[in-house]
Order: C-alpha cells, then sequence, then structure tokens
DNA sequence: CTGAAAGCGCTTACAG
DNA sequence: CTGAAAGCGCTTACAG
C-alpha cells in the first residue's frame, strides 16, 4: 500500500508553498489571508488529482486542541445490570457534542469490571487526553475532584455536587423542589403523616431530596415529625416495619429509590393492604425505563438527556473562556400515577 | 489556569532529557536502550510530581500509539428509539477495551442525528485520531471500506461484510447456520412449506439467512419453491397476504425482522387463527430486550455482547501484528419458543 | 546507559 | 496575495 500524500505533495504539485494549501483547505479567507482565484484553483485540483486527505492528528497538534471531550464514569458505563442508568445521559452528551462537532473519549482503561474507577491513577490524570470532560456517577471522595480544580482542568458534573470551598461546574435536576411539589400533591390528598424512606448512603442528591420533604413541611406550617424519617436498607422495609407506621399513623410514603417501592408493594401485599386505598405511595424520581411494572407509582421525571446535552453545552461555554465553572438546575415534572389517594379515616392517633 | 506540563517538563525537573522521559514512559527497555532503575524512578518521581499526562495526539503523530480505539457507528451510537440495538455490543466492547487497557473514542463529531454518518468528511479520515476502530451499523456504500483497506487503516467490523477483492476483518454471528437449524426445528415439527418473509433491503446478513433457508431445504432434499420466498416491507404483510400463503399450503413462517412478526401476529388475529395452533412462526434473530412481548416467540440468540468483546480482542491482535485482516464467526443457540407447533392436517394442496 | 537531532504533518503568525 | 519559518508534543533511530 502506497503512502497517502502529503500536505507538501500537494504543494509541489501545485507549485504553492505548504502553507498555501493548508489555507485553502480551511478557507481561512478572511482577515489580511487573501487566495487568489487562479492559486485556489491549482490547489483544489491537486488535491483533486492525488487524493489528498489531510491528516487529522496533525492538524489537532498544530491546532492546540483536540476536540475530544472526555466522558468519566465511576462505574462502568455500560452496565449489564441497570442498562438503562447512564443510558438517557449519554444520549444527550452524544447528541450536543455531535452538534458542537466533537468526538467523545471514554476512559474505560482502568479500574476493572466490578471495582470503582478513579480519575488519578499513579498519580495521573488520564483525563488530560480530552478537552475537557463530563463526569457521571458516584465518587468515592471528593479528593479527586479538588485535584482537578487545582489541575485548572476543565469539566463538568452530571448531577449536583458539594466541595466545600470549591467552585464547580454541574448540572443537576432540582431534587429539591421536585421533592417539595411531590409532597405539597400528598398534602393536597389530605396525608399529614408522611414517611420519608431513604437510603443509608448519604449523597447530595439524597440530601436535596430530604430537603424538599422538610421545605413542603415548613411551606405548609408542618414540622417534621422523626419517628417518621428513616435512612435505613431496603432489607429493613419489612412488613413488620411498614405496619409499625402505619399504626403510628403514617398514611402515606416517599421512597428515594425503586428498591423501596418494591419492598413497600411486597409489605403492602403481606399485610392485606392495598395502594392506594390503604395507604399512598410516592417516589422521589423515576422508574428507569426497563422497570415498566413501576409505571403506576406516582413520581417525578428526571430530565437526564436534557442534562446530558446541557452538561456538554456548559463544557463547551467553559472551554470557549465564555463561561466560568458554573452550576446549572433543570426542573423535574411531577407525575401524577395511581398510587395515591385520599386516606381512610383514620382510625386512631397514639 | 496554568498549563498542563509537557515531557520537556518533566525532563527539565528529572534532569533527563525528553528522550528518556519518553522511553520511561513507553516502557522502551529492551533492544539496546537500557535505563538505570535511578534514572527511571527520577522521571517517575517527575511525571507523579507534576501530574504529566502524555499528549495522545502527539503520541500518534510521532508514530507511537496512544491506546485509543475508536468505535465508529454510522447512526446515532445512542438512539432514542431502538435503545438496545448497539447496547450489548458496547458492554462487550467496554469490557474488552477495559481488560486491555484501552480507552475509547467515540466519532459523534460528524453527521447530524437524523442523517447517516460518513467515515471520511471533506475526504478525511478522523478515525486516525484513534490506533485502530470498531464498525458497527448499516453502511450506505462499500467504498469508504475500501479506502479504509487502501489506506491500511486497522479495523474491524461488527457483522460480517463482503467487499470483493478484498480482505476485511469482521465478527460475526452465524446466521447461516442459525437459520438452517431453525428450519430444521421447523422440519421436524412436520413443516414442508415454510415461507421466508425478508425485507427489501440487500445486505450480508439478510443474505446469511436466506442462504441457511436454502441449505436447510437442501440437507433435507427438498427444494425451494419461490412462490414462498418474499422480500418485501412490512406493511406489504397483510392479513391478505398471509391468508394467500396458507391457502397455498404454507404451514409456517420464517421472518427477518421482527417487525414482520408483529404483522403476522396481527394478520392471525384478522383472520381468526391461532399462533402455532394454525401456523407456526419464528424469528430469525432475538428479540430485542425492549420488546418483552416478543419473548416466547421462537428465535435464536445473537450473541452481540460476545461480538462486541471479540470484536476488541481482533482489532487488539491485529494492532499488535499477531493477526491479519481475518474473520470470526459465533454460533447462535436456538431459542424454541412457543410459536411453532405440528401443523394442522393439511385439507388440500392446490 | 543517555542525549542531540530529526521528523511525524499540519497551522499560524510574520514578513514581504 | 503568498512563502519561509517556527512550533505543536511527542517518538525513534543514531551517536557516543
Amino acid at each position: 500500500m502506497k503512502k497517502r500524500p502529503r500536505q507538501v505533495d500537494v504543494a509541489r504539485f501545485a507549485g504553492v508553498s505548504p502553507a498555501t494549501v493548508s489555507l485553502v483547505l480551511n478557507g481561512r479567507t478572511g482577515g489580511n489571508v487573501r487566495i487568489s482565484p487562479e492559486t485556489r484553483k491549482r490547489v483544489l485540483d491537486a488535491i483533486q488529482h492525488l487524493g489528498y486527505v489531510a491528516n487529522p492528528v496533525a492538524r489537532s497538534l498544530a491546532g492546540g486542541e483536540n476536540r475530544l471531550l472526555g466522558v468519566f464514569t465511576y462505574e462502568a458505563l455500560f452496565p449489564i445490570q441497570n442498562q438503562d442508568f447512564y443510558y438517557p445521559f449519554l444520549v444527550g452528551i452524544e447528541e450536543e457534542a455531535a452538534a458542537l462537532g466533537y468526538d467523545l473519549l471514554l476512559f474505560t482503561s482502568r479500574g476493572a469490571q466490578g471495582s470503582s474507577r478513579t480519575i488519578y491513577q499513579d498519580g495521573i490524570n488520564r483525563l488530560q487526553l480530552a478537552d475537557g470532560a463530563i463526569l457521571l456517577g458516584h465518587e468515592r471522595e471528593k479528593g479527586e475532584l479538588i485535584s482537578l480544580i487545582q489541575e485548572g482542568y476543565p469539566f463538568v458534573f452530571v448531577g449536583r455536587r458539594d466541595v466545600p470551598g470549591v467552585e464547580l461546574a454541574y448540572v443537576a435536576a432540582d431534587y429539591r423542589e421536585a421533592t417539595a411539589t411531590l409532597m405539597a400533591h400528598l398534602f393536597e390528598h389530605q396525608h399529614r403523616c408522611i414517611a420519608y424512606l431513604g437510603m443509608r448512603v448519604d449523597n447530595e442528591s439524597a440530601r436535596d431530596r430530604y430537603d424538599g420533604y422538610c421545605l413542603a413541611h415548613e411551606r405548609r406550617g408542618l414540622s417534621v415529625d422523626s419517628r417518621f424519617v428513616h435512612h435505613i436498607d431496603t432489607q429493613e422495609v419489612t412488613p413488620n416495619f411498614v405496619d409499625g407506621l402505619l399504626k403510628q399513623g403514617v398514611t402515606a410514603f416517599v421512597a428515594e429509590h425503586d428498591s423501596t417501592v418494591d419492598a413497600l408493594t411486597v409489605a403492602a401485599a403481606c399485610l392485606g393492604k392495598k395502594i392506594p386505598a390503604d395507604f399512598s405511595l410516592a417516589m422521589l424520581g423515576d422508574p428507569l425505563s426497563g422497570r415498566k411494572e413501576l409505571a403506576a407509582v406516582t413520581a417525578f421525571t428526571i430530565p437526564r438527556r436534557q442534562m446530558g446535552s446541557q452538561s456538554v453545552k456548559l463544557l463547551y461555554r467553559i472551554l470557549s473562556g465564555a463561561e466560568p465553572m458554573k452550576q446549572v438546575t433543570l426542573k423535574c415534572q411531577l407525575v401524577p400515577g395511581e398510587t395515591v389517594a385520599v386516606p381512610p379515616i383514620v382510625q386512631s392517633y397514639p
């Protein structure tokens, strides 16, 4: 296979300098460069004749940037379980990257399947391969993010991240307001004792939801009853546990995670209770598309696709220097389902 | 924000030449190069201290490799419809890339959402950013593949691709044998007149299936009746059309595409026929996981995940020079469903 | 065992 | 309007 022609070959053939070929190729016709139509034609003919193709690698090296956007996830980007966890984000990311003419660099090289990936490996930040990066998923520790900031590496997190003393860019869903709205929906359905069932993990999005829960109480002039707030594992949401809460007067549950919704459904069945006739149930998020059986649960949408595209947009603006590291928050939408109703008459308050 | 460190900075810091840094970085310790352990350590410490990451663009320009594997798809990699079309391939690709320590470069930069992407844009092959690439999806034309080969660019296609006079690497599912096996299954259930319903598009995988259909007849000593072979659009699979075939003695259908399975199901309902009591039905592939309603259809699995990981493995071996452009074919597995039964007594042959 | 040098194929000021 | 030159950040013979 014979070597492809270089810019030099084209220049020689057309009887001009390599610089001129480059100028013609890039349409750099503004400013103080002007190529005569004849020269232009001669160059184009030479290109055509030789079948010249500019080397993109050399191009980006000379140009300073490589038009690569990194995508880093702490877990496998394409998990086997939980297929569509990242998917909607990726749809948005690809969409916007395509629109802006960027290619996507997925950092898959380190971190075994099971274990979580880290940005710095042997003290090296491989993200630097790309002009900037989008970060997704649950980080183990904030240290890496701080290093990234200190390096001045441009990145945008998908989801709110709170790092004290540091300004970092993210695009997040407004879980706080969404939860407050969902709570208001329950209040409107006459519920007054609403249990909050969260997970044990403590992260920004969990805190935001709990904040929304408190905020909603405040807005109603109610106070939060700590007996009804639980941060527990799903396995602890047993029929017994649920029954206990019901006996204390709880008429509705809000659940951070869909596995808790499952547990509540099972508990209801065991206790011979009907949802929403006997108690109401809502989810603080939306069921992944793989879980069609949860479609009827009252919940709110997380604008994942939009979060993806907006994060790329923000990163692009940061790269252009048009924007500092800043934060974007997107609205969620309440999705009334079939799991909320006015509660039955409450027999007795303890 | 301060510029990232260059190789030169590391060299200066360690008190060595850039060449030495490069040698350490690439583990070029064989042959007549030998780096003293002390120097090595000094370099590594400098790298660590400065947080140095080699620029992949410069690396590939200089002739080294950058441990980037390209992934090119003709359509959006993350489609909104048809979510899981590419997904299983990507699972395998990511898995194997991670195992081999490669990052993945997704070529998203060109080609609008709707329209199909092309490898060469303005005559430029951007794939060259990566050491090699995996290609997925339905190409419009073979010209680009030929150019790629002529350039000597290393790539592996996922799915069989036939380019006359050219040896190209692919990892494919054995549709031919899978179809023949499925046909044998139908023959064993006493079917003798089995209609083949394919799509209008003519590509390798469609041809392979049809070949399998013919092969199965041959093995049984039967000949293919051309009245029962149709390459048509799904909309043409009307109740009328189906009824016509049944009246000609057809007792079973094999369908290339799941939309044809849908059309047959509808037709059966319209005609008041039951599947498989009145006629049998099988699909030449597997339903995407999003289509749970097709789970009971007799079909065969396409080992998509394995195709993904094997294609990366093959590409890797090609890059190492261990393997020429070669072809790998993977077995499919028959999945008997509930849509095949022994046909009712055939009343009359026309 | 390590350094100086050339080179990969472009782009972009800078002259003229 | 176009050319000569420097430079992007690496790697790889080639010396020594």
